[in-house]
DNA sequence: CCAACATATTGATGAATGTCAATATGAAAT
DNA sequence: ATTTCATATTGACATTCATCAATATGTTGG
């Protein structure tokens, strides 16, 4: 899987509300299904398709407990896409566009782009 | 706009690798649209389709120089993107799973959690 | 084994999304 | 003014997604 792919992955995930509700809750520990469920207003069938998203995505760890599953937030998976999206966005030496004049332009400048003398 | 909608917003705008594409394309500076397309298999208007969703989430700065649209990635709002998520995501004090007995269980076990002495 | 319960899977449906072609807007050059 | 060029908008279409109801799976307790 690309690098771009798992941050699709994440991105995905963290597009729902109630997704965001669910990591919310997670973040004072541990939770069963059950309990997540008390405080959404979705059917469980629709829980349960969150949960394998988030899951899928790393950003959830799961493990079962007798009949119940229980959830929790998976540090390695949220530190994985915080990496991910710090190296996408994040500006390293850019280029510069060149101090044009402001009139009479036949390009639009890219290609006069220079590197900063650092 | 809540904190979630925010989240919302940033992550639909990563959840397309073209999208992702052009985020990478900037990381080396402002880009034109023109260049930008130069480097994507698509149409010119699913372009600025992309550009629109990148600059409304605030990832993205846009400048009109003469007939061309200057797309660079604004430091401002991937730093905001960071904040939420790690607001979201980071774990904080967390409850415990009592060490519960391995069988035998009548109840999830979510009610016993207890907080962890610091 | 059987009943009760927690969770997962499946199938259907409406809404949102990415894409393109066609057209519109707006700015510079002639 | 008119043409040309860069970008934006619109409308149509196929795909993906969130949701629910119904059903299946799997586990515990009797």
């Amino acid at each position: 899987m690309t690098e771009h792919e798992e941050i699709v992955l994440f991105s995905k995930a963290l597009q729902d509300e109630n997704r965001l509700q669910i990591l919310e809750m997670l973040q004072s520990g541990e939770k069963c299904a059950c309990k997540l469920l008390e405080n959404l207003c979705i059917e469980q069938s629709t829980l349960s398709h969150h949960m394998k998203i988030l899951c899928k995505c790393g950003l959830v760890h799961w493990k079962k407990v007798g009949k119940w599953m229980h959830y929790s937030i998976n540090n390695e998976g949220t530190k994985r896409a915080m990496i991910l999206f710090q190296k996408l966005t994040h500006v390293l030496n850019p280029l510069q566009p060149t101090s044009s004049p402001t009139k009479s332009f036949t390009t639009c400048g890219c290609e006069k782009q220079e590197r900063p003398l650092l």
